[in-house]
DNA sequence: CGGAATTGCTGTAACGATACAGCAGAGTAG
DNA sequence: CTACTCTGCTGTATCGTTACAGCAATTCCG
């Protein structure tokens, strides 16, 4: 700065120093500067040190459409989130993806882009131009329903993608998820084989989402093998459908076991037959399935299953780097399952 | 492309479509063509809707960088969350904030870029960097610390900035708040007048944050006011922090209010007063301050003071993107406030 | 010691889009 | 009939960066 002790404007003009005043300053071609800031092999050590003494005092940060353009790579993924999805989920696990995503993609120096839909018309228009406008290199999608199109042709396009959650494992796809049919086993199978409930009832989610169906599904299994009565009300995963679904509970004789599908669902039904005075845990065990912030501060807390959202986030994240950097995941690698957890507290009857 | 009339490749290879294949597609110019599709007035109306039609068929999507580069603008936003806000600021605020952003970004059609900090140490250059790079055109900034140099800087620096949140007033700065004052009086107000509470304490946040001291101002002046006896501890907005001060409250007699600064202390205090044996909120009343959702779901609910953070956000992406468009917000215009509701339930002593 | 390899830089040509000057041709006015 | 204004397009320069070919020096090697 102080080139002649002058007083300069202390106000300098942002992302106005390029490539060029670099050069100037230090007496090299523009393409030098560049190949000595990229730490090419063809410029000379010492001649590296003096262009990055002199970005930096410049305050030099590359312009990041110059890059892009020319070396197409936007340093940049995006989260997308379909407005289903957005809605389906709730508040929290949304938040344990992005801590995920955001921590792998800082660590890459890439920027996180989030890309939610506006409405279900221009759905696909939406995460369709984020992808082909160049402006990132690779997405992660959170969810979606099972029948989405857009999803399915985005993976097909070949874009590097990496399906989030429970999906239906689209066999080209990329995916991180959980074993939802085996926790939801167990989750089943502690309330009526630890707990000895004989009459269940399960609030699924939408059966439109994978994630929904196999839970369904593993709680009619372990109902099965155990012998226990059971039936299924859907819901959509929001707390008020645990509220209908346990005003529904009511009307059948002799329930004694609920198994919601997520936490949100498993508190409304366990507000309302507390309200209407039923004795929950004692009477009826409840268990929800997430575990991402609800079931613990609640009264009584709500026994679940913890899907470790952030974790698989972060490797969802750290898989597209590596689609992105050239890696091909082929047959079983291609689909990362990670374990969960019972997570017992009082809601099931546990002291 | 078509040159030899040969069958090509179904799969159009994504982000492959050009301008220029557009333009030889309809038999024009380039620039024509880029006119057309931002409907530039000398271009014929009948011209423009052939254009248009044509991109539609070959799948034509603007390439951002090459936009960003020769337009200066990069049609997307940062959301910024210094490190310590992260911390400071449960997930459902942060959750909160992003849907009012998403939802304001959206309906402009600009992206959405995320920006949290790693660590202390590059936390100045990872906003910086991302403002500078020209991949954003502005950026809202949620609650820093009242110190944050950065920010202060980056205010200055005149980039297109709103602050979000209890801010130190930056006297340049536009910013989008809400009177913490007034409503940390109106709870405390509400604990000692209308339920007569004479001995209370305020659970602070870290009181190098606006939102912090001002609400243990809004706090003393009630208590100060109505003649009660009053003690200040101060927490980190963390649930523990709101158990620790449970703790050094029991040391105190007679105590029969708590207002904490936020729900998460409040539900802290109050787990851990009732475990300890004390009738919440028959003998002492509890009071929070969000509303993003712990405290509905608590047993009791806790009485809170409801911050409107998604409308926050959504007021202040819109005046960010009117500052973009080179609207400048002098005097009071440049801070709006927005009206805060205490909500009443249980935990204050209400039925 | 002559040719080959290496080192360290320069110069040029993109990447894709847009702003703007320019330029035909048609219409209008005096 | 000249001079002017529109209208609707074309052509060119440019945004900032990077890939790559090229080209002097210098070093290496048999």
């Amino acid at each position: 700065m102080e080139v002649l002790g002058l007083m300069t404007a202390p106000k300098m003009d942002v992302a106005k120093v390029t490539l060029r005043d670099v050069a100037e300053r230090v007496g090299l071609s523009v393409s030098a500067v560049s190949q000595a800031l990229l730490d090419g092999p063809r410029i000379g050590t010492e001649t590296k040190a003096r262009v990055r003494e002199a970005a930096e005092e410049l305050g030099y940060v590359t312009n990041s459409a110059g890059r892009a353009l020319r070396a197409r790579r936007a340093d940049a993924v995006a989260l997308i989130v379909p407005n289903t999805s957005q809605h389906v989920f709730g508040h929290s696990y949304f938040m344990h993806v992005l801590t995920g995503v955001t921590d792998a993609a800082n660590s890459r120096e890439a920027q996180l882009v989030i890309s939610t839909n506006v409405d279900e018309q221009h759905g696909k228009a939406a995460y369709d131009r984020v992808m082909r406008s160049g402006s990132v290199d690779g997405a992660i999608v959170t969810s979606a329903a099972v029948d989405d199109e857009g999803i399915a042709q985005l993976v097909s396009s070949g874009v590097p993608v990496v399906l989030l959650g429970g999906f239906p494992v689209l066999p080209d796809a990329v995916s991180v998820g959980i074993d939802d049919v085996a926790a939801s086993y167990a989750a089943t199978e502690h309330v009526v084989r630890d707990h000895g409930r004989r009459s269940v009832v399960h609030i699924s989610g939408p059966l439109d989402h994978q994630a929904a169906i196999d839970r369904r599904d593993g709680f009619i299994a372990a109902a099965e093998h155990y012998g226990a009565t059971f039936e299924v009300v859907e819901g959509d995963f929001d707390e008020e459908s645990g509220d209908a679904a346990a005003v529904s509970i009511q009307r059948r004789e002799g329930v004694d076991g609920v198994v919601a599908a997520n936490d949100e669902m498993a508190f409304g039904a366990m507000r309302r037959l507390a309200a209407d005075g039923h004795d929950v845990p004692r009477r009826i065990s409840i268990v929800g399935f997430d575990d991402f912030g609800l079931a613990r501060v609640t009264t009584p807390a709500i026994t679940t299953v913890r899907v470790p959202a952030e974790e698989m986030a972060r490797l969802a994240t750290d898989r597209l780097f590596d689609l992105i950097g050239g890696v091909r995941f082929t047959g079983p690698d291609a689909h990362a399952v990670l374990p969960t957890e019972l997570v017992v507290r009082q809601s099931c009857g546990c002291p």
